[in-house]
DNA sequence: TTTGATTTTGAGCGACTGCTCAAGTTAAAA
DNA sequence: TTTTAACTTGAGCAGTCGCTCAAAATCAAA
C-alpha cells in the first residue's frame, strides 16, 4: 500500500451520527455532512458508498454506543436493575444538554423512514430487535438474580421497559418539565418491580 | 365575489393531512402533494402560503380529529376510562390497517423538527399541551365520578397516559406483533388505576 | 351578451440535492 | 530521487426542490 486514508473512521462515524440523530436523515444534507466531518464528497463516497451507507454506518455505531452506555452503568452497580435505571436516568436527565435530541436515534429511524421497504426502516426494526433480545437477557439474569419476580418473562420486562422508556424520552424531547422526570423514572421501576 | 373556490377546503386538509402524517414534512414534495390534493401550485400557494403553511393546518386538523375520536369513545361508553381505553384500542388495534402510520402525527412532528426555533416545532408543543390539558380535563372528571382513586393529581394521569400511548404506538410501529397488544393495553390501563 | 374580479393552470425559475470524476496530492517502495 | 498506486479535492452535473406569475378559465353581476 501506497498511502493511507488520513480519517479515522470510528470518529468520522461518531460526528455524522451525531448530526443524523439531531436532524434526521432527509433534513441532513451532504454539504452539512461534509462541513461536520471535514471530508470532501470524493473521499465520503469511496469510504461509505453514498449517504444511507454512511446512515447506516452511524446507526449501527449509535446502538453500540447505547450497549456500552449500559455495559458501565452495570458495572457500576451492584445490582442489574439499580444499573438500568442509572442508564435511564443518564439518557433523560443527565445527557439531556448535550445529547443531539432526547428521543432516541432508533425511535427516530423508526418514525422517518414510513416505506416498509425501505432499508433504513427494517434496518431500524433489526437493531431494535437486538437491542430488545440483549435487554430481554439482562432481565433473565434479574430474575435469576432475584431482583424481579419472575412471574412475567423476561421478554415481557424488555417489552415494558422499551414502551416506558421511549415514552418517557418522547415526553421529554421539550424544554421545562426537568424538574417531574426523576419521579417518572422512579414511578416506571417501581411499576416493574410489581409486574 | 364573481367566482368561488372550486375545492373543499376541509378535504384538501385532511388528504395533505393523511399524506404529510406518512412521510412527514421533509420527505413529502409539493408534487406528491399536488397529485394527493389535485390542486396545481398556484392554488395551493393562494390558499395556504406554503409548504409549511399547508402542513399547520394540516397538523392542526389532525389533532382536532384525535379529540374528535376520543369523544366518540366516550359517548358510547358509560365510564370515561372505558371510553379512553377503547379509544386506545382503537388506535393501535383496530385503525392499523388503514392509518398512514402507528405513530402519532404529533410525536412525528416534534420528532422531525430539531430545530427549537423552527415555528413547527413550537406548534407540535403547543397542539401536544392543549391535548394533555384535554386529557387532564377528562381525568379530572374521572376521578370526580369516583373512576380513579385521585391519589394522584388529573395531570399527572394525563402525563402517564400520554407516556404510555405514546410508547406502545411506536412499539407496534411495525409488522408481526398485533397479538400482545391487547394485553399490553389491558396491562397499561390495570396499572393506571392503581396510581 | 358582455364585463371584470377571482380562481386555476402549468411552464419554468433559481436554489439546492446527492453524487461523479478528472486533476492534484501524498508517501511507501523501487 | 523517481515511480506509482492510493487517497483527497472540489468544480460541477443531472435531477429535484419550493415556489412564482403571466395567461387561461370561470361565473355572478350588469
Amino acid at each position: 500500500m501506497v498511502n493511507k486514508v488520513k480519517f479515522e473512521r470510528e470518529t468520522v462515524v461518531r460526528l455524522a451520527s451525531q448530526l443524523f440523530w439531531e436532524k434526521g436523515f432527509n433534513a441532513t444534507s451532504t454539504r452539512d455532512l461534509q462541513d461536520a466531518i471535514n471530508m470532501r464528497p470524493g473521499s465520503i463516497y469511496s469510504a461509505f458508498g453514498s449517504k444511507e451507507g454512511l446512515y447506516i454506518e452511524s446507526l449501527k455505531n449509535y446502538t453500540m454506543q447505547i450497549e456500552d452506555q449500559i455495559k458501565t452503568c452495570l458495572l457500576a452497580s451492584p445490582t442489574i436493575i439499580g444499573g438500568l435505571q442509572t442508564f435511564v436516568e443518564n439518557v433523560i436527565i443527565k445527557d439531556k444538554k448535550n445529547a443531539p435530541s432526547a428521543i432516541c436515534m432508533l425511535v427516530k429511524a423508526n418514525c422517518e423512514f414510513a416505506d416498509e421497504d425501505c432499508c433504513l426502516y427494517s434496518l431500524s426494526l433489526d437493531l431494535s430487535d437486538k437491542f430488545e433480545d440483549y435487554l430481554s437477557d439482562l432481565f433473565a439474569q434479574a430474575i435469576a438474580r432475584e431482583e424481579l419476580k419472575g412471574e412475567v418473562s423476561p421478554k415481557d420486562y424488555a417489552r415494558f421497559f422499551k414502551v416506558q422508556f421511549t415514552g418517557l424520552r418522547g415526553y421529554f424531547n421539550r424544554p421545562g418539565v426537568e424538574e417531574i422526570a426523576q419521579p417518572m423514572i422512579d414511578q416506571m421501576f417501581k411499576i416493574m418491580k410489581t409486574l
